[in-house]
DNA sequence: TGGGTCAAATGGGCGG
DNA sequence: CCGCCCATTTGACCCA
């Protein structure tokens, strides 16, 4: 796996209206989604079974998972016929303690390591494989936004003035959480 | 209760 | 085909 970082993404001001638009239910999927979903149970085994509501919808049944998802919305996501919730498990602090531990120590695991963790856990390989990901890179993220704004405070030169200092601290806070909506190409960012 | 934030999950693109 | 990165969506939670 590399390291290299691609160029920032710049968006037309139409891309980002039509970002909400995209995200709605499309069929074609629908078979993909239903092969994921055994996969998903594949992974659970004994211990755990979860299944989504968009794959309920194609017919499919859905069970609980053995991690601190609420139940208040899992049982109100199917009550609504036609609109389609997915559930997002929260882990538990144990779970997220012996995963950030895990980190820590190695940033990439093996299959069979992380069949081992995901056992341990009561998690699927599947959610420790996708915490890792997004573990990665919420560490590159904060890597970058701190590099950034660094550079930011030499360029700007601004380290004693509190007023515009806390202004670049706003901005970092701000272009950590959506750097897309930035253009940095002129002497102060703007707003794509 | 609405807005902000966090993080699990999705999906596209890519490389091995 | 699988795992990765990346960008994004979205459910859950928190707080003014």
């Amino acid at each position: 796996m590399t390291d290299t970082v691609k160029p920032r993404t710049s968006f037309l001001i139409e891309d980002i209206l039509s970002i909400k638009d995209t995200t709605a239910f499309n069929g074609k999927c629908c078979s993909q989604k239903i092969e994921r979903c055994l996969q998903w149970k594949e992974d659970s085994g004994k211990l755990s079974e979860r299944l989504y509501p968009e794959e309920a919808a194609c017919g499919v049944q859905r069970e609980t998972l053995g991690t601190s998802s609420t139940s208040t919305s899992e049982s109100s996501s199917f009550s609504s016929p036609g609109k389609q919730k997915r559930s997002r498990a929260a882990f538990t602090h144990l779970q997220v303690l012996e995963l950030e531990k895990k980190f820590n120590h190695q940033k990439y695991l093996s299959a069979p390591e992380r069949a081992h963790l995901a056992t341990t856990l009561r998690l699927t390989e599947t959610q420790v494989k996708i915490w890792f990901q997004n573990r990665r890179y919420k560490t590159k993220r904060k890597q970058q936004t701190s590099e950034f704004c660094k550079n930011l405070y030499k360029t700007e030169d601004l380290r004693d003035d509190l007023v515009q200092s806390s202004f670049i601290t706003s901005f970092c806070k701000a272009y950590e959480c959506r750097p897309f909506l930035w253009d940095y190409s002129g002497h102060w960012p703007t707003l794509w």
